[in-house]
Parts: structure tokens; C-alpha cells; sequence
DNA sequence: TTGAAAGCGCTAACAA
DNA sequence: TTGTTAGCGCTTTCAA
């Protein structure tokens, strides 16, 4: 008796007693595909990353499929290595056994990504497309606190390392940093496009130099980690020579020598909205005939296409200090233990804070002298 | 015309091409649930993971994913926080919706392993279970290596960080250590067991300290950069006072300062493989009676359950120097450049390689003076 | 070589 | 409240 099942609710209680007894025994469990097939509902999501690897991905995973398990969906993940068409493929290939697609993969084009959401419940992460759910963290005000800290210290040359060219991220920074710089009056030379790895971060370092910047702001953590390498290498020192700001907030931030300064992004949180966003969605209007004419998505116009941003903020660590510019009352020699931090009321712009989640580390995040 | 998918040379290539073109009109895709309710294979596979977010994990699961696509399958990931009974609850859910399962669950028993077994086929990776299918990476050779390498540099007193209680892996490393340390004829300390964390080896740095050892082997990088973080509190250093060696050479090994010296463990490879044992299995031996007599899952008592081992590799980096008891023709004075290298002649046990994955490094692996 | 029909495990609609 | 039936999209068998 599926109804047991499916409908507890309108089912005798001693009946539905037995009928669970006897499945207990069988060892019996519904087969999720074979309803599937007749409510229009599989209870999976599909995840697709861009590149599993990246160190960012892996906390947006985790939280995505906690959430998704709680709610009682299954995820199904795959892995573009930054390929478009990888990406789109995949899109249709789980099209017809999820209930939705959560999207990180920056490479898409806007119209592709429209295309196919008509297929099946699209939200994309990390970029805004008009018409769809998404959600996104705020690396434009991350990137503006991040200016405002390196100006705070008292640098007037600074330098944006991009990230790759048509990421919506990267166009996000850029943009923001380049007004914080302009209202702090302060120069700031954008390189760039770059791979966002380590690699990228390390080859940069000769440019950097030559720009003349003291202070960088890296379109992510791996390369501004890469980026400190590469000028170890060339003889400047983080933080006395060169600042060096990241973004993200990947956990390896914090094990680094200098322990480096960043913008941290919500990426738990990115994973659990966008699988509620889908669900959401899917639960109200996306809600697919189950019998007669076939399955038809009901794309209702008037969908609320939230899109939500999430807010970044600024983790002061190790890999930024005071600037040539720095304020006469204060020490010029930028001594890692002499740099004002953010908690400090003599830098109001940076809302710096001591990462709370770091309960173990040795030496505090923030060293206010 | 089903049959132009499932059976395409049996189709007169006209009406195949008909039917192709009009499929490609109408975007049909077949659904592969409900055909999976009639051929019983879904064409899935299940991945379950300790902790997703743990570095270790994400190169086997990109690894997994990208090989099952390679085969036409896609991967179902679930995370258990390292929890069993999630592991088991995993695994009823999703055993109708793939046609198995890969298992990276060290706390699960064998005897519930083997039962689960009998409900969906499993490949387990990083254990062996007696009749399972399995891919684990020699640990044990790696843990040898890596005393071999300590003592050859003139330790006596050694430490070892143990890993949680129970994992498979842990008792590997532990009995394989413990041996190569008797051989050599140096002491070797056990310390834990201990949560496989950056902060199990932070919380360690004292008792590494008393114990008296001039060097460590821990459970895995995560330990023993924990571990080189609270020595430097302590104010011991790294590799001078004491060398510290992981396990696992995850990426963020060659990041950190000193670079990390490190057991190399092929966990991408240890992925795709466990993918193409179980699509083997399946193929084979886990056939699943399409139709009459509903769903038989016949497992051959005789099936051949291949238990593959992966090499493992001593990783040679900036964490480990020589020890007191260094041969006196070599400066005793354990600075970085003085140490000598694993590939010198003069080390023959140590079988160290130089990382061939690290071309854009900005300083060689191993410094031989 | 093709069409027709049965049925995989389940739910939804309709009767009883 | 419960039994019965049709049919989700597909493959497989059997006939044509």
C-alpha cells in the first residue's frame, strides 16, 4: 500500500502499523527514480563547479549537500574543469533526473545560461543573470574594504591582480576597487587577466615590482598566496615591502606564512541559500505536471527571481602593514607589530574583525601594539 | 523508436537518421531513470566522504567524478561529517539510485560493511574488508620511507602523531613506523590518538616537545603543519630543532613555510580506480535481473575482489634536516642548505623524489648543497 | 526490420 | 478508509 508512503496521513493508523512492520521486515524502501517518474519530483539536485579542487569550492559543496540531505534531496556533483561546453552538457544530462541545477561555472554566457534554464530550475551562484534566482557573495564591497584597509595604512600605489577575463567576480572587483582607490586618492594599476592559481599569482610578481605598488589586492587567496612566493623570491618581504590582500578566505589562508590578509566570502552560506533558493522555487513555481500532457516546466513569468547578496568582510591577518604614506604618529617602519589593525578606531572604513572561526591559532589575528 | 538509442544497429540507417533528426528537433534526451527502472542500472554511482571539506578528499573526488563521466555515469556525493550512522542511512538511501557505491568511511564497521554490501555493490577506499572489492594507498610503505629518511639523517628519537582511533589507515602507518624504527634501531614515540586536524597538531607541539623527539612522522599534513605552527609557538623550529613529515601531500603542503616534507599519497588515481572496479563489478558480477523475479542482485561467491594497493612516495621538502646523530662528515649544524637531500647517494632508503608536479615552483624541492 | 504490447515500481484518480 | 486501475518513459519480448 504506497499510500503509507506517500500519504500517511489518510491511511488507517493500524493499517499503516502493519503495512510498516511488513516493510521493516522486507527491508523494503520506495524507489525514489520509479516515483520520480510519475510525480515529476526526483529529490536530487544537481551541483555544478567549475573545479573541485579549488580550495574555495569544497566549503560550498559541503554546505550545499548538508542542507540539501537535510531537506531530503540527494546531490549530484560534476566537475567542468572550467570548460563551457562540459558545462552546458552537463546541464542536460542531469536535466531529467533533478529538480534543479545549482550553477558556479563564471565561463557560460549570459544567453546560454537563459537558454538553458527553460529546460530545468536553474540558480546560478557568483554571477547575476536578469530572470534568474542567484546568489552572490559582495566581492565589490570586499574589495572596497580591502582598498580602504591598504589606504587606511597609508599606501598610495596600488595594484588590482586580476582575475580571468569575463568572470563576473573578476568585473565586480575591478570596478570597485578601482572607485575605493579613486575616492582614497590613490593610484591603482589593474594586471591582469590571470589563471586564479597559485601559478598566476607566483608569474606576476616580476610586474608588481616593476608597477611600483606597495600594496596589491589579489583577485583571489591562491594567487595573492602565489603572488607573496613569487616576491619572496625576488627578495621583497610581505608585509614590510609589499601588502598583500586576497580574497576569499580559504582555509589555507591562515596557515600561511605571513598569515595572509583577506576578504572573506560567506561560502557555507552560498551553498545552503542556493539550495533553498531552488527549493523554494521548485516547491511553488516550477511545479511540474505530474500526469496528462507531460511534463511541462511552468516558467510562470511573474516568479519572484530573488537574488540574493551575501555580505564579505575584511579578516586582518599578517600580509598587510603600514605604507609609505602612513600618518607622522606613527612608527614608518612597517613592522608587522607596528601596523594599526582594523579593530583599531584609527581605521574606521576597514570593519576588519578578528576571524572568529580561527579558535585554535597560536597568535591572534588582529595585533594591535 | 526506442530502439534507435538502445539498440542503434539494429535500426534501418534510414529510419535510424529519421528518427535522430526529429529527436533533435524536438531536444528529446532519453530519461534515464525510467530506463533504469526497466534495465536496472541507473548509470549512477554513489560517493560517500568522511569530510568533503578536508583537503584530502577533493582531487578523489574530481578524480571519481571525471572518470565516471569519462564512462557515461553520474556521481552522487554525500558528505557524513565523519558520522557512521549517516554513512549507513547514505547508503540505503541512494542504493536504487546507483549501481554502487564508493566508500570512504573509515568509522564504519566491517561487519555493517559487508551487510551494507549485500543491498548495493561497494568499493571501499582506504580500508580493506574481507570480500570487498578496495583500493587503498600504501601507507605503510610510506610510513616507512618516511622513517627511513629521518633516521638516515641521523635521528634516534622519534615521534609519532597518530591519527584518529579506528581508522584503518592510522593502524597502517602505526605498525609500519613502529617497525622501521626497530630496524633502524631509533626510539619512536606514539602520541594519540588524535582528531586528524591543523588543530590536533597544534594541540600536540608540547607533548612532541617532552616526549624529547628530534623528529616526527604525523597521521597527515593537516597534523603536522598544526604541529610545526605550535612548535614555533613553543619556540621550537622547523626543520632545526625538529623535522616534521606528513602524510598525504595535499596541495597546501608545498604553500606553507618550511615546505612541507611529506608521504605522497595518489588519491586521484586511488579515484579513478575505485570507479573502474566497481563499473567492472558492476558489469560483471553485480548484474541485476532486468525483468521476472524483480530486482536479484547476484553476488558471485566467486567474483574475484580485487584489492588494489597504490604506491605511495616520500616527498622530499624544507621540513626535515638532519638529526643529532648525523654521520660526522656532514656539518652538525641542521641549517636548511647543510641537509642532505634524498637524492644524494648517500640516502639510499629513502627513495625521494623530487615533486614533478611543482614546475612553477620558485625554489627546488630537494636542495642538495 | 518494424510495430505492438507488457511491465519495471510507483502514485493518482476513481470506485467501492 | 481502502482496493483497483491506468500510466509516468522506457526496454524487451513477441508477432507481424
Amino acid at each position: 500500500m504506497s499510500r503509507t508512503f506517500s500519504a500517511p496521513h489518510l491511511v488507517n493508523p493500524e493499517t499503516r502499523n502493519r503495512v510498516l512492520a511488513c516493510a521493516e521486515d522486507l527491508g523494503y524502501r520506495p524507489n525514489r527514480a520509479a516515483r520520480a517518474l510519475i510525480t515529476g519530483r526526483t529529490h536530487n539536485i544537481g551541483l555544478i563547479i567549475a573545479d573541485i579542487a579549488n580550495p574555495f569550492f569544497p566549503p560550498l559543496i559541503k554546505a550545499a549537500e548538508s542542507q540539501a540531505r537535510q531537506r531530503d534531496y540527494h546531490i549530484f556533483i560534476a566537475d567542468t574543469n572550467e570548460d563551457p561546453a562540459a558545462e552546458e552538457d552537463l546541464v542536460h544530462a542531469l536535466a531529467k533526473q533533478v529538480d534543479g541545477v545549482l550553477l558556479c561555472s563564471p565561463r557560460m554566457s549570459n544567453s546560454l545560461i537563459e537558454q538553458l534554464s527553460r529546460e530545468v530550475p536553474l540558480v546560478v551562484i557568483n554571477r547575476q543573470v536578469t530572470g534568474l534566482p542567484a546568489v552572490v557573495m559582495d566581492v565589490g564591497q570586499g574589495a572596497r574594504l580591502a582598498v580602504e584597509h591598504l589606504t587606511g595604512l597609508g599606501h598610495r600605489e596600488l595594484a588590482l591582480l586580476g582575475g580571468p577575463r569575463g568572470s563576473w567576480t573578476n568585473r565586480e572587483i575591478r570596478r570597485s576597487a578601482t572607485a575605493a582607490a579613486r575616492t582614497a586618492d590613490a593610484a591603482l594599476t589593474v594586471l591582469g587577466p590571470n589563471p586564479p592559481t597559485e601559478g598566476g599569482g607566483i608569474a606576476m610578481a616580476e610586474q608588481v615590482r616593476r608597477s611600483g605598488a606597495t600594496a596589491v589586492l589579489a583577485y583571489n587567496d591562491l594567487m595573492a598566496i602565489g603572488l607573496i612566493e613569487g616576491l619572496d623570491t625576488l627578495g621583497l618581504r610581505v608585509p614590510q615591502d609589499v601588502s598583500v590582500v586576497g580574497i576569499d578566505d580559504i582555509a589555507l589562508s591562515r596557515l600561511t606564512r605571513p598569515k595572509l590578509t583577506t576578504v572573506a566570502t560567506p561560502t557555507a552560506a552560498a551553498g545552503r541559500t542556493a539550495v533553498d533558493m531552488l527549493l523554494q522555487h521548485d516547491g511553488s513555481f516550477f511545479a511540474r505536471a505530474g500526469r496528462g500532457g507531460g511534463r511541462t516546466t511552468t516558467t510562470d513569468d511573474r516568479r519572484t527571481t530573488a537574488q540574493v547578496t551575501l555580505q564579505t568582510e575584511l579578516v586582518i591577518r599578517d600580509s598587510t602593514g603600514v605604507g609609505p604614506a602612513a600618518p607622522a604618529d606613527r612608527p614608518g617602519t612597517a613592522a608587522p607589530a607596528d601596523r594599526p589593525g582594523a579593530a583599531s578606531s584609527a581605521d574606521p572604513g576597514s570593519h576588519g574583525h578578528a576571524d572568529p572561526g580561527d579558535a585554535t591559532a597560536a597568535t591572534p589575528e588582529v595585533v594591535a601594539s
